[in-house]
DNA sequence: CCAATCGTGTACTATATAGTACACAGTAAA
DNA sequence: TTTACTGTGTACTATATAGTACACGATTGG
């Protein structure tokens, strides 16, 4: 299985330059930060994916969810791992024991601890 | 706030060296696959902790917990990630509402999934 | 007392990460 | 038709990561 970042955010561009043009790989290489050739490059897996900045710059202009994009590219937001770091054994039980854990049970332990129901 | 995982790592080795002369610094680092020069930077953070395969093995030599000593160095388990970039978007809701939960809170919701109330 | 063991300083190194700079040929727009 | 813009190839680069190899003087157990 090989890494789907690029050719995801290809797709995503593309959708996006149909009806904009703002969306060429140059332009939107120059709106994260990076030069053209590097974000073509990416976008075909030619490189690794970038770093977690520009994932997260790249997730605004494409109004991806940027968890997604930084899953997709193998990597877990910086600021998740801050939280699991202060409180290591409760998180690691937590998310071994949900690892195995039904869709539908996932949905609605989230949905709880969203409400407030602890 | 500097880097806690090398002192720490000192402290635990020192403790078990009192009455186990197999926790020298040279054999606990035969002993965990490195050069005792780079065990004994390691423990005066003189460089960065280790790679995590290096810092589970110095988690079971020294019987402490892997999760902890990772969260110690910086790191968050391989394993958890891989969990959390299945289903990117739940986890990332539920840690960061978690995030800001009571000690309480978290000890009985992590109680009531592990007990299978799920 | 002395051989074995100890901790640490110095000097490197290999690989990964995260890109830049610039040129070039092809395409589209005015 | 020519100007502007497009995507991509080539060649580098700076910094971080994760250590190794070896020597040295100090310490200690038998």
């Amino acid at each position: 299985m090989t890494n789907p970042f690029g050719p995801y955010i290809r797709q995503k561009r593309e959708e996006k330059r149909a009806s904009d043009r703002r969306f060429s790989v140059r332009r939107l290489a120059a709106a994260i930060g990076v030069q053209p050739s590097y974000l073509s490059k990416v976008e075909r897996n030619e490189v690794a994916p970038p770093s977690e900045a520009k994932i997260i710059r790249l997730a605004e202009e494409l109004g991806e969810d940027p968890d997604v994009l930084l899953a997709l590219a193998g990597k877990v937001s910086s600021d998740l791992q801050a939280v699991i770091r202060k409180r290591p054994q409760l998180f690691a039980e937590l998310i071994r024991t949900m690892k195995d854990m039904p869709q539908h049970a996932m949905l609605r332990l989230v949905r709880e601890v969203r409400d407030g129901n602890w």
